[in-house]
DNA sequence: TGCAGAAATTGGTTGGACCATTGAGCCATT
DNA sequence: AATGGCTCAATGGTCCAACCAATTTCTGCA
């Protein structure tokens, strides 16, 4: 084992302190995603700190997604840290009915446009080429699958929050995606949801690709059009069914 | 000290199963925000959990900012919090500088434009009544302050976001608003932050009170480019000062 | 009655122990 | 030599018991 560049804090706000004086050895040592920290039990020592308030310390940075523990295996960056970074907790009401849905495809309708329109302003040749790739994947996967492609549909949409530019689109609408699927196994019944959608992902790429932030804004507010019209028809269907 | 209506958990998941435990037993009691939980020792003794594994639950519900805990005083509800929450902790990573602030102006412009133009759609003699007299107070503090309205102009807005009938509108602009104004004293030393902004708010009140969508979609765009604006002086100023 | 000091309460930290999972190395069988 | 199973060390997860530090509550004296 190496000697780590870590050396003891003082008395306390211990747990602050010890994030903050990890995140400057994550700096110093240049660590990235997938690469792994020092073990609890070291860190404990050379931070002369006991290992609880290491793992406390870990702990929060685990709950902001930062890092992830595999137990027997260790401790495992996720993200890119460091000591500036701003981390603001959102928290959301989710309800599971039709009205929660709608709100959730009212906020992914102005961020889907405002992103796609971003994206279509900034993509450079290799984003293009990068999204016209999950594209592909993704019409692939429509075809052979029957339309079962809503992971390749995602992977998609996330390659041009991306290249937008600013990666609060990604996360916000992320948990937007969240909420909605959480409740959503075949949405309301409806077999086929999201096929009416398929080929407005092709308009736009194509305005993306020719730098055309209103006409892809514009064919992103189509696409979530097909997914509340989806949604309000599955609602009606349900009513009707006489479920609740 | 009252029978709390908690039950041992079984093993594996621990802390996990103490989150879950915990956000039933605040459903139950119906306990708001200001009240104060069980002590760590109690909820160790009762979900048969050992103290470490309690507060590692809590670490995490802090992290959030669901909680807050005071060293000899106990450990407080902060949000109100539901089994069906979603916790989505934003990370702005890059720090302090223009980038950012101009990032979270990007969520707000496509955030702000929807809210009001759905809020054009939807309110009624009530809600515009209430915007009215929200608009007011902002104007007389605007004008009575030399400008320093900040408080009366955030609530003005809030009465929209209210208004758009959707509550995440307000609670992902509020972690907008609270993303920005912790860069923010003066921001980037323009004095005058926001006076460009003044003029629009009425415009966007008089498109709500007409139930004009696109026009309080347009006020609104115009709004946030003022903002932009300012911020875009401010930065400009700032590197020819020569400040980092 | 009022207030200062003592005592109890509560979150914060420590150290040490053991469990469960993982992964690498070793060995026997094939 | 390759494969499969075994052992064992490393690592995160949990537990316990004690003590520290801040806060609150109680007590008793003036």
């Amino acid at each position: 084992m190496t000697e780590f560049g870590l050396s003891p804090i003082q008395a306390t706000a211990r747990d602050d302190a010890v994030l903050k004086a990890l995140a400057g050895f994550v700096m110093r040592e240049a660590l990235g995603p997938g690469q792994r920290l020092p073990t609890e039990r070291i860190l404990a020592e050379r931070l002369k700190v006991s290992r609880n308030t290491v793992r406390e310390a870990l702990t929060r940075w685990e709950g902001l997604g930062l890092v992830e523990r595999r137990q027997g295996s260790g401790t495992y960056l996720k993200g890119v840290v460091s000591l500036d970074m701003l981390h603001m907790p959102l928290t959301l009401a989710g309800g599971n009915d039709f009205t929660s849905l709608m709100q959730t495809l009212e906020i992914r309708r102005a961020l889907e446009a405002e992103a796609a329109a971003l994206c279509a302003v900034r993509a450079g040749q290799a984003e293009i080429a990068e999204i016209a790739r999950k594209l592909d994947v993704m019409e692939q996967a429509f075809h052979t699958r029957a339309g079962m492609s809503a992971e390749e549909d995602w992977e998609f949409h996330q390659s041009i929050y991306r290249t937008s530019g600013n990666p609060l689109f990604e996360q916000i609408i992320a948990a937007m995606h969240e909420l909605f699927h959480r409740f959503w196994e075949h949405p309301l019944g409806v077999r086929d949801f999201g096929h009416a959608s398929f080929p407005y992902h092709r308009t736009i790429y194509e305005r993306i690709a020719t730098h055309d932030p209103e006409g892809a804004r514009a064919e992103a507010l189509k696409l979530i059009a097909t997914v509340e019209d989806d949604l309000k028809r599955g609602a009606a269907k349900l009513k009707l069914s006489g479920q609740k």
